[in-house]
DNA sequence: CGTAAACCGTAAATGGTGTTAACGTAGGTG
DNA sequence: CACCTACGTTAACACCATTTACGGTTTACG
């Protein structure tokens, strides 16, 4: 029926593989560890039979938190989908604080998509993983803010000169098609938003932080609203705050 | 002949432990894996011997991050100790500088003490690990800052319930004694910057920024950079930069 | 259609891990 | 002196990733 070029054997293997990851996440849906032995048994197979889908056991965490990495990255927008459109402001301040509760929620899985040793460079595979969903979610949200609003952005001749290589050809979260040439410091401003965000998260759930600041969230939603009017949102921050803090309050233990 | 009260077995005891750390970091530095075997033979010793000191290997892990943290303070406190005393500035700049000099050559060690699940709560040797040294050392130098530069530091009132709580009898990486309480939201402060710093590196070393960026260093000089105007140091900032670059020069590839 | 090859699973084995239990033996203590 | 505690041993368990050799299916091809 499907015209797909695929034969009968090419989607059955599909099908397996897709199982692994499905297994693998759940494993550690359910806080087990994630081995190779646990996979294996739960599929019904041994350890063995899936190096005939995976060439090592890193290998297998990589396509765990690919595939992790893509399914919360949905939550994020889903979050933002809640608002209209047009609120571009709000929609990311949603994903961001949807991203932090996910992280809370799941640390195992967000140490594993974004405190891991990512595989050394060399890893050939980067055709399908080479980004993170996440970080496209991420600038594109931003950039739908300066389309609207037209913050100002560093002039890319100011910037150092790999930022300039950086912003002009990015390698690693972009999506950086149909910026103009001029207007690349946009993307400096995003690497200096994720880096907050990114900051601050980790920092709660890796525990190097107050437990009462990680519990009120209160140094999260600073960091939030001092970045806020970098790109111009300056005048939203009140409601921005109010977004922030009530998707925040459901705390997931 | 030393009048402690301690016994000579206990002396012993002690020695044995501290060499099991000491064992335990020779074997990161030597990028070999930390295993309880692998302490023990490198002592002459078999693997479950090393449970008359240690209840798990967790609690070695622990130990041995403790340790780690201490000894890398040191090196971030000789890094400021080129500088002269009053030059608090450029002190802050080269002990952060350091800071990610080290997380890059030591990015196991790194990973060990700043992005470890840290023993959770149930602890409760906490009474010696309780606060990372390097948290102290930043706060200190921050804190220097301040007392030449008196810098405006948000008012602690305004500052949200859980914020207040925390900079006023602050649980993880304090030293605020001799602080005045309507001074404390230097605390705050302190924990937005070092928020920032830990962003950034953290983000390097964990590969989840353009390669160019983290060689080159920009990402993490405009991050030094942008903070430097909150506490106060907005004229030294060409200074400050240059300071930076020269120590992030040397690359520890 | 029948045969060869590619594929997918198995069992067995290797060498590694943390951890527990039973056992001896030295050291310090009454 | 005897005693007991602390410290180390060996043996064993359960788990892990990984490799090898082997057998059966499924596909593809002559």
């Amino acid at each position: 029926m499907t015209a797909e070029p695929t034969t009968r054997r090419e989607r059955q293997r599909e099908a397996t593989y897709a199982e692994i990851v499905a297994t693998s996440i759940a494993l550690l849906r359910e806080r087990e560890d994630l081995s190779l032995r646990a996979v294996a048994q739960r599929m019904g197979m041994t350890a063995p039979a899936l190096y005939r889908y995976v060439a090592s056991y890193q290998e297998l965490v990589d396509l765990v938190a690919f595939e992790v990495d893509r399914e919360a990255t949905e939550r994020f927008r889903a979050a933002a989908d809640e608002l209209p459109p047009d609120d571009v402001a709000g929609r990311l301040c949603v994903s961001a604080a949807e991203f932090r509760q996910w992280a809370h929620g799941s640390p195992r899985e967000f140490g594993l998509v974004f405190a891991n040793p990512i595989a050394d460079s060399a890893c050939i595979r980067r055709d399908a993983l080479t980004l993170s969903s996440s970080g496209h979610l991420f600038t594109g949200q931003i950039r739908a803010i300066w389309e609207q609003r037209h913050f100002p952005v560093p002039v890319v001749a100011d910037l150092p000169p790999a930022a300039q290589q950086a912003v002009l050809d990015p390698v690693i979260p972009a999506e950086s098609e149909g910026i103009a040439i001029e207007d690349r410091g946009l993307m400096w401003v995003y690497m200096q938003g994720w880096t907050q965000l990114y900051g601050v998260v980790t920092l709660e759930v890796f525990g190097h932080m107050d437990p009462r600041l990680v519990e009120s969230g209160d140094l999260f939603v600073d960091t939030m609203l001092r970045f806020a009017p970098r790109i111009g949102l300056a005048d939203d921050v009140p409601r921005l705050e109010a977004l922030i803090r009530d998707r925040i309050a459901a705390h997931p233990h």
